[in-house]
Order: C-alpha cells, then sequence, then structure tokens
DNA sequence: ATCTTTGTTAACCAAACGGTTAAACCGAAC
DNA sequence: GTTCGGTTTAACCGTTTGGTTAACAAAGAT
C-alpha cells in the first residue's frame, strides 16, 4: 500500500467519524501512522484530501442508484433490486450514507456544483416508466417522485439516523441488524403491496 | 428579549447551522450582539451551551412522537395524525430533523445516557396495538418495528437528507415544498394502503 | 562519483480557538 | 451621592489548529 493509499484510508475513516469540522489533520496523520507533513505534500490541503474522500464515498454510492435509474427491468423489478442491493452495500458500508448526507446539508454549494458536473444520475426515465405503467393500468395512480422518495426515504433513512432509530424504536445493536436483514426484502414488498393494482 | 435568551436563539442558529464541531462561540457573539465573555458567563462552557441547545430541540421533536405513541385512536389515525402533524412541524423547523441526527451520529454517548432519562418515549403499547389490530384482522401481517420504521422513514427522510433528495431527485426548492405539502397525506395513503386487509 | 528527483521527518509558525480576568458599567437601595 | 450587586466588556492567555520549512535519506540519472 502506497503512502497516498495510506493517508486516503486513514482520511476516509476519520472525516466520516467525525465530519469535516470535527476532524483533525493530526489524528488522519497517526492513524496512517505516517508525519503530518505528509499530508500536505501528497493533498495540498485539508480541504483537497476531504473533497477527495467525499467525491471516494459519493462515487461508491453512485451504481446503486443508478440501478434503479439505468435498465430495462419492471417497476416492480427494480424496485426489489434496488432495496435489496443497496442495503447489502451499506451493512458493509455503514458510515457512507451519514457522512454524505451530513456533509451534503453542511456544505450544499459544494457538493452541488460537484454533483452537477460529475456522477449526476438521471431520474427522468424511471420518472417516465412510472407513469407509463400507471397509464397501463399496472401502478395505481401515484406521483412517480413521491413514489422515488418514498423508496430512497425507507432504504436509506434507517442508516442515516441510526442512532435515534435505535433510540426512539429501543433496538438493540443485534435487533437493529436482524431488521435490516428482513428489510432488504420487506421495503419492496410494502412499496408494492401499496401501488399494485 | 433577556441576554439569555439572545445567546440562546444565537447558539441555535449557529449549532444547528454548523454542528457542534463547526460551530464557533465568536459566531454565536456575534450572533446575538453580544461580547463573547457573555457566553462563559451565561452557559460556562461551549458543551455546556450547546446541550442546552441540543435538548431543547429535542424536546420540541418529542411531543410529536408521543402523539403516535400515546393516543387512544386506532392505528391508521395514529399514522395520519403523526404524518400530518410532524411535517406541519417541520417545514417551519427545518433545521431541527438533521441537526438532531447529526449530533446524535457523532456523541453517541451523550446523547443515549440523556435519552435514558429524559423524554424517553414508549414504543410499547403502539406495538401491542398493531399487534392487537393484526390479530383482529385490520392489518395485514407485518413486523409491527418495520412498520413504525416505515413510518419515520417517509416522514422524517426528505428532511435530514434534503440537500441529497434535491440532489438526486432534481427538485427545485418550490417543487420540494410542495411535494412536502403533498406528503402531510400521502405518506399515511402509502402506507395504510400497503397493510390495510 | 555527483547531481537531481522524490519521499519523509522534526521542528517550527501564525492564526484561530475556547476560556479567563480585571476593570468598567449601571440601576437600585440606603 | 455613595455603596453594592449583578451585568457587560476589552484585553489577555494557553492550547490547538492547519500549514510551512529546512534538513535529510533513498534512488535513479548523468
Amino acid at each position: 500500500m502506497t503512502t497516498e493509499e495510506k493517508i486516503f484510508n486513514a482520511a476516509r475513516i476519520v472525516f466520516q467519524k467525525k465530519g469535516f469540522a470535527g476532524a483533525r489533520m493530526q489524528e488522519i496523520a497517526d492513524q496512517a501512522g505516517i508525519n503530518k507533513a505528509m499530508l500536505h505534500y501528497c493533498f495540498k490541503s485539508k480541504q483537497l484530501l476531504f473533497e477527495a474522500v467525499f467525491m471516494n464515498a459519493f462515487s461508491q454510492l453512485a451504481p446503486q442508484i443508478n440501478e434503479i435509474f439505468n435498465s430495462d427491468a419492471t417497476v416492480f423489478e427494480k424496485i426489489r433490486k434496488f432495496t435489496h442491493s443497496y442495503i447489502s452495500f451499506v451493512i458493509v458500508n455503514p458510515y457512507l450514507p451519514p457522512f454524505v448526507i451530513q456533509e451534503m446539508n453542511n456544505n450544499p454549494e459544494f457538493v452541488m456544483s460537484f454533483l452537477n458536473h460529475k456522477n449526476k444520475p438521471n431520474p427522468t426515465p424511471l420518472l417516465a416508466q412510472i407513469e407509463k405503467e400507471i397509464a397501463d393500468g399496472i401502478i395505481k395512480p401515484i406521483h412517480p417522485k413521491q413514489l422515488l422518495l418514498d423508496i430512497f426515504s425507507m432504504t436509506v433513512f434507517p442508516f442515516a439516523a441510526k442512532m435515534m432509530v435505535k433510540g426512539i424504536i429501543q433496538l438493540s445493536e443485534t435487533e437493529f441488524n436482524e431488521m435490516m436483514e428482513e428489510r432488504k426484502t420487506s421495503i419492496a414488498e410494502t412499496i408494492i403491496n401499496s401501488i399494485k393494482k
């Protein structure tokens, strides 16, 4: 593993745990097992190191989203595939959703500008497909964007607000994990149940 | 307005916008229009000032939650009331959910300990009620905690991850607000639609 | 062998940070 | 009008922060 990779991995861990403002360059250096000056030798500044970590995190989430946007499956199949693959992925990378959401809220101008250039997922085809299946009588009338938001909400929220969810619904870590396993399929059934004719 | 109130309101604005780590005592003082020393005169330390703001924020959200936990309405009525009143409340206080969720994730030990002492909402009665209505044949079989999580997810997520939602689904501020208005009723219909027999 | 480039470090720096102090302010009581 | 308590401020302090510097070491290139 190169020094640059060691720094990057250390930075990912620290940034995802503490956020941009809470992260310390010294802590990243310690985590990487190298001198603090190397951070600036390799990545110029805290801001640039953070941007590298953030873009990497976001680009890991993008494929999961494109899976629901770009494929030729039916809407029901897309919902089943997306929820299953997204939850599977996020169980292994639990820090990703809260990190991305937190930094997008704290730093909207940077993120929105970068979102306009790179990796911009395009929901338009899926929205049109939903409208077509409504017209074909497969799906009950519903606003397509609301449906999309329902799917994202049910899938992402438990990971984005894990501590709050555990606190309010009173779940142990084991119970939480068991529920997420079950959600790989239950979310799709709930959604489809509510929109199928 | 007393000085203490001016400080508290300023602190709420700054903490909710930048989080604990990103907030600066000087910025809070400027926002309040008073000298920085007054912050420590009134609130001792940054940590204590933050705790005051956080507990106030959380205690504002608690009534919305207790509304779904403690009342003698049917499950369907509770779902309708909760989603409507929570979204109405949060439209006026949009910074609250991301703030609470972010700080709960970043500071779980402090929050969980405080959650165990104060304002601990108790979901047990509602969970039992859901199971009873399943047994009575009113609701389709579903794990009650999953149902509860579905409701929270659909209601809270769009506000917790507003920037991400706007970016991915490609919504203007106006479209977002219109969707949230519609969600006051559409979430309950979606959920009820999927669980009613 | 010597020079140049690249990787690495300890020591250092100025600015920003949370927090303290001592003095000034100010209305009320006497 | 002087005293006295709480309130408010300017100035200050020690520490931490992101970032820099200069020296050094290893590895090719000439």
